[in-house]
DNA sequence: ATAATAACTAAGCAGTTGCTTAGATTTAAC
DNA sequence: GTTAAATCTAAGCAACTGCTTAGTTATTAT
């Protein structure tokens, strides 16, 4: 009947959520991921409808990417010290070579505009909401703490993750898990 | 011999100011700039040579204005607790009505590329080593660290205050507070 | 009043944005 | 081999970007 596609999605996007990750959403263009991605921008159409739909499935395979390392965390059964594990994993995840790209996710929510881009902002909280769950899990572990207390802990983690998206781009590594060091002390 | 300027350019910088806070260095364009600060682009391009002019007066302002807090970390003598006050400030500082805009520079760290803009990013920096400095000077104060631990706290604080800046676009005032609270806990 | 000068308005510049369309090319079923 | 459908290329769309320029208007010193 037809031609076939001369490309694999999956690996497009793959290289797609690369260069997301490094430029962010806005200034990523459709001619640089048409460079970058290494097909036409009417392929780039057809096979993900536009920039968003691009976007979007590169959450998705970032998504599957870091769930090796959510996986460990939800399968830790050692409370708080599962999430600091889960914070120096994510560091190493979010490496390229000798430098930090943050967090996909937390870069694009810090950027993008609520109003202008409700689906892109709604797929980001999803994400994150679920990287919480997983805190107020983990906290109930070690089980002497009040549920006000665990909501409380979750929420000074989640400061402390989206903290290091942006410093893992200003602070070197020792720097960066001395970060950590501190921030597990108290808890 | 020649006309009078309109506008006040302290005035016009508020206006750009407070858009630039609100929507980030790149998604406010020249058109939109022109409307807020009710003057002609050429008025802009004259007053402040381009875009990237606005922006720098834009932070100069934004320094001043919190230069009210900084100059209360700067006076105060109680270590930690000056350092818990200029957290609890900052939010305060960064509130418009009901919704937190975060901090001006770490919103604009986050989103401009270092090789596109150096200038602003120089200046950016310039900004976060000022506020860093201040807090190795009150973790001094109460000498009991050593300067190690005192660099490292440091780091951690500044990395709970870029967090702060994301969060408080996601998070509710009291959890904010909360999230304040618990990172003073141990220091 | 006149002349000089600065500030104003508004149109327009080239370059980029996300996206579409026309037309050529490849593939596969008959 | 013909036909039909999906793929490809490349040109082009309107809207936007930061910035400039030509020409008008207002203000001041003489």
């Amino acid at each position: 009947m037809a031609r076939k596609k001369q490309y694999n999605e999956t690996e497009v996007i793959e290289k797609a959520m690369r260069l997301f990750w490094r430029n962010g959403y806005e200034s990523t263009s459709v001619r640089m991921l048409e460079k970058e991605m290494g097909i036409n921008q009417f392929s780039i159409y057809a096979s993900f409808k536009n920039k968003e739909g691009v976007f979007l499935e590169s959450i998705k395979l970032y998504n599957t990417q870091i769930k090796a390392i959510t996986d460990t965390l939800e399968k830790s059964n050692n409370g708080v010290v599962g999430i600091k594990d889960y914070f120096l994993d994510f560091l190493d995840f979010s490496r390229e070579g000798a430098i930090f790209k943050g967090c996909l996710v937390t870069n694009t929510v810090n950027e993008i505009n609520e109003d202008a881009n409700p689906v892109i902002m709604a797929a980001l909280k999803r994400f994150s909401l679920n990287i919480r769950a997983l805190f107020v899990r983990n906290l109930k572990q070690d089980d002497q703490r009040g549920v006000e207390e665990i909501e409380a802990q979750a929420d000074y983690l989640m400061n402390a993750l989206l903290g290091l998206s942006i410093s893992s781009k200003v602070f070197n590594e020792e720097q960066l898990k001395s970060i950590i060091k501190i921030t597990f002390l108290h808890l």
